[in-house]
DNA sequence: TGAGTCATGTAATTCGTTACATGATTAA
DNA sequence: TTAATCATGTAACGAATTACATGACTCA
């Protein structure tokens, strides 16, 4: 409760945009920020549970049409919004980086350099992918979206995507050839 | 142990590179990785001890020449470079991501533009004395490590840091123009 | 009829951070 | 003499992942 679980403030922020399931949080989260932010499947449901007892969501149970099945559907309340207000104007918290790729690179002379370039080509193929995903988002939100006042935010957040992955591009070209081209010069 | 705690790897990395004790390689990590890569304080001690017990590499008391106090010099040994090379030819794992300020720009239309706009600027302000300091490592170790065999790779993972600032840069710029510019046009 | 997905939850384990604890050395 | 840094470690807590557990519904 230090200011470090956020999971509470994602889901919050989810329900601002429209009452939802746990289970329609995880996959709105999947399709939209999992780029850049994630939560394990076994937070969900606990944090939406404190939401409700802190009261900052509501719940109500809507049984399905056809079925004793039933499916929570949160809600998030006036002092909901209010405590996702409070944190999203705090200083953002510096983000723990991990890169292993990078981080194999660093050791990179304690193996062989064939191995090093197979590591940045296949991650080279994976960034061309993601920003073929991108793009194609893109194209869909500005469509499927044109009115909503979330579009603006979300367009930024994609964009962020789209001029990292281009960079990330550009840096797998320019280390390919440092490695490729090393014995021939010098 | 299932191939995610990589701290182990970490320390034999640094090893590889020199004979080192635990504070010097806390140090060296804060050099060196730090912008791609850290490892907390608590961990450095046990995976240590954990490497030793498992042969990876061996440790000598070193009394410092004045007094009692002593330093423990860690030596990777040819165990500990089989177990790091096996590590490091193996396919990369995806980083988690989490990034904060991407967060909180996603659920921007919860709070006045202008706090969106004030963790933009703070953003790019601290990307840009980061940007900085890569350029003045980068020609402290060109000059100060000329003939290391860790060079090539030291400097791949710098411009990584580089050319991804640069980025970054760049989106600060054309996302404050379009908070900057919001509801003026249309 | 079997795979995939919808749907909600708990438990165990591992991981990571922070704080604590101690004490010597060095430079201002 | 006091703050900073060198130096090694442990304990407690908090966070995150993974696996487990259950079961209905849908489509091929």
């Amino acid at each position: 409760m230090n200011g470090k679980n956020r999971t509470k403030y994602t889901l919050l922020g989810m329900l601002a945009i429209e009452p939802m399931s746990g289970y329609e949080i995880k996959k709105a989260i999947e399709r939209s920020t999992s780029y850049f932010w994630s939560e394990s499947d076994g937070q969900i449901y606990p944090a939406l549970s404190h939401c409700v007892e802190k009261g900052w969501a509501t719940c109500h149970e809507e049984g399905s049409k056809t079925s004793t099945r039933t499916k929570k559907i949160y809600k998030i309340t006036s002092q909901g919004k209010e405590e996702l207000r409070s944190w999203l104007i705090k200083k953002v918290q510096p983000n723990l980086l991990r890169n292993e790729l990078l981080l194999k690179l660093f050791f990179g002379k304690n193996v062989k350099e064939q191995e090093n370039i197979h590591h940045v080509r296949v991650h080279e193929k994976e960034i061309k992918e993601g920003l073929n995903m991108f793009l194609s988002i893109r194209d869909n939100l500005k469509s499927n979206h044109k009115n909503s006042p979330d579009l603006k935010y979300w367009l930024i957040t994609l964009d962020h995507g789209i001029t990292m992955s281009k960079a990330e591009l550009k840096w797998c070209k320019d280390t390919l050839i440092v490695l490729e081209n090393a014995g021939r010069i010098s």
